[in-house]
DNA sequence: CCGTCATCGTTGCAGGTGCAAAGGGTCGCC
DNA sequence: GGCGACCCTTTGCACCTGCAACGATGACGG
């Protein structure tokens, strides 16, 4: 029946593979040179956009788990690319910041890691682009879907009544 | 300059955050059931497809590291979902093949798999689903042409001489 | 004011991973 | 036949990760 499963044509092997490779090549730009991880890397981007954030904002706008975080944060503060104080208003929240080190760090990442994206990029077409990210939206919307599905209790009901 | 960067629409940022998502649901379907890492999984996959294999032949083509590979052979033996010989022309090699009960379990975990994969691409039209597997193409030939830039290894020597 | 519960962040632990070095085997060449 | 270069696989190590448990802090209700 399923004899003829091919990997190199399955889409999740496809994604992961490629993510890899894409991953594997920026951690040149900003891994080798600064020695930061992925996920040291999206803190420190996501501190240059926001400000001043807790763990928890990071967390849920970058992608990442909070213990990931936790360390993250932990490693680029002994770094001294960011620092850390306790929030005014809450004593739970951690306010994190990028120092002065560390913004003069993300200004020499950033235009080496948007060459690479650019390069990649550079082949697609306008179409090809718009197409592949509407792709990648919808994939979520999908992820969402089968996902949600589970805390959905029962589905009877709406034919029960009005 | 670059305070406008978004994480958000960085092109490697999107392909990993999609692409874990992806595993993860997937992984409902192997793992969950049958306690099978991703490394595993892509090990069994290609035994069903290619008989009786090395470490070496697994390692290149399902993209995993030679350690990853040993190592997952070794759970998976463990298992009985595989089983280990030495090769009979060169005793270097291990000759790697499917037990019965390995290939009963990709017949478990097979259909799930490829319906999670329906589901994730039902929502896309034929012309999307063209475009986003060429555009996954010419990114890998991209990463082919900068990532072999490497070889050349020092810059200094073109200005001492000739 | 105190007890209970939720929230935030950190940490212990078990496991996975990449890299590099170590086994073990093969082949060619002297 | 023996030696050295090479190849295939495993393993040691250091690191990263997810999960769950934990301590600390705040919010709410009696």
């Amino acid at each position: 029946m399923s004899q003829s499963f091919r990997l190199s044509s399955f889409l999740p092997y496809r994604l992961s593979v490629l993510s890899d490779r894409v991953s594997r090549r920026l951690s040149v730009a900003y891994g080798r040179s600064h020695g930061l991880s992925v996920a040291e890397w999206r803190v420190l981007v996501h501190l240059r956009a926001a400000g001043q954030v807790s763990v928890r904002d990071i967390e849920t706008c970058v992608n990442l788990e909070k213990s990931r975080v936790s360390r993250a944060v932990a490693r680029l503060q002994s770094a001294g690319l960011v620092k850390k104080a306790v929030g005014q208003g809450d004593g739970r929240l951690v306010a994190i910041s990028l120092t002065q080190e560390g913004g003069t760090a993300l200004d020499d990442i950033l235009p080496v890691v948007l060459g690479i994206e650019a390069e990649l990029l550079s082949d697609l077409t306008a179409q090809e682009r718009e197409v592949f990210s509407r792709v990648i939206e919808k994939l979520h919307v999908a992820l969402d879907q089968e996902g949600d599905v589970k805390p959905v209790p029962t589905p009877a009901q709406d034919t029960t009544d009005a």
